[in-house]
DNA sequence: AGCAGCTTTTAGACACGCCTAAAAATATCA
DNA sequence: TGATATTTTTAGGCGTGTCTAAAAGCTGCT
């Protein structure tokens, strides 16, 4: 039975490994975590020695099959939660980060598939991430970030690579949502910011760093 | 911010001192909690300092105002998730206690005002334990436990003391819910032993054991 | 190749909460 | 009261996960 920590561990380098599973670097965790090189490095000993990563010195870490697993779980519980802090309790999405990342740790076989059925088994948290299934698998669909798209080009939001408080918290005041459509008006090289118009009634500058946490799909 | 270890002794302490607000000895705190007393001693001193206990060596340790807020408050949270994993999930009554006690240590403002809320302010838990509210007071009905009645009395069951599985399945098994009836038939003075009827139906005989872990009322 | 600068690891320490074993204090009972 | 039993505390140690400081290893540039 692991500790929260292992989990913490676990799903950070789940994350930072992205979808290739590059090796992750000790200090990439270190920032992730808000620990300390050294911390990572004898953690990481640590699960290594209990085969929940590969790890060699000085080269990086991956999870091992079982690694993932448990980092999949943790998600899993993570997504269900923040549902049900949206949709249940009426929590605004900027708010329930936090708390997910408690009730992510909760350990019980069947809360979390009763929680699953009444929430009406939702395919995705309240961000757009997908909720991988009780075998963790994810429906992993292709999408795009907006600053992918070229001028004239029309989308749809269907997702957010960022959960922090302050992004969220401006999408909140400039109206966009999951489902809010957008259509590129201008892209600037210069920055590489991009003119956008939401949902046909407001037009807007999104820099850079806005529109590649901006998940949308091409379709409809 | 305290550890959830921190809130588990205040709650034993708070359990144990009973109405009376007594003295609880190390001995007693390590069985609630499953710990030896060389535990205790050790944690009561590192409570006493952070102001939490009054503790004399040798002499058992109270809670302090700022210890009971903290215990109230668990308590608050632990029965309104009870509520929340019968009323909402659909757990039985049996299975819930260990999934409470990790929900309880669940840290937000805000998260647990939202789900009273969202069970519509419950004045009670499903064991029939009364919720404290936001301030930490209780509606502390005066109630009786069953080996209090005579032979011939009646009255409703309205809550129950023990809160393990086998206890609450033992119920389960002879149909004995919150707001059943219960009817002292006889009374064996040998080993207080009593023959009850169950919603004028059911004819058994409750040891003096079971017979103390029921709380009645005798107003219908 | 060699050096500078970053990254990573090691070494040693610490807080927390737990343990065992032994000592000290208290309670009990003849 | 004095001996014995029980409770409680102290002493010393351990595992987890963290830290700082310093050493070791890599990387990239001239």
């Amino acid at each position: 039975m692991q500790t929260s920590t292992t989990e913490d561990y676990l799903k950070a380098i789940f994350k930072l490994s992205g979808p290739l599973k590059k090796g992750v670097s000790t200090n990439s965790i270190s920032e992730e975590l808000l620990t300390k090189a050294s911390s990572v490095s004898d953690m990481v000993k640590k699960l290594s020695d209990r085969g929940l990563v590969h790890y060699v010195k000085y080269q990086g870490t991956t999870l091992t099959k079982e690694g993932e697993k448990i980092a999949l779980k943790v998600i899993r519980k993570h997504r269900l939660w923040e549902v049900f802090l949206v949709e249940k309790l009426k929590f605004g999405w900027d708010e329930i980060h936090e708390i997910a990342e408690q009730l992510e740790h909760i350990r019980s076989p069947k809360l979390i598939d009763k929680l699953d059925a009444h929430l009406g088994f939702p395919k995705n948290d309240p961000h757009g991430d997908p909720i991988p299934d009780k075998n963790g698998l994810f429906t992993n669909q292709v999408d795009f970030k907006l600053n992918q798209l070229k001028t004239g080009e029309k989308a749809i939001l269907i997702g957010v690579s960022e959960d922090s408080k302050d992004f969220l918290n401006f999408l909140d005041k400039i109206g966009l949502k999951l489902g809010s459509t957008i259509e590129v008006l201008d892209y600037f090289s210069f920055d590489k910011s991009i003119k956008v118009i939401i949902n046909d009634n407001s037009t807007l500058t999104f820099s850079e760093l806005v529109a590649k946490n901006l998940n949308i799909s091409k379709e409809n």
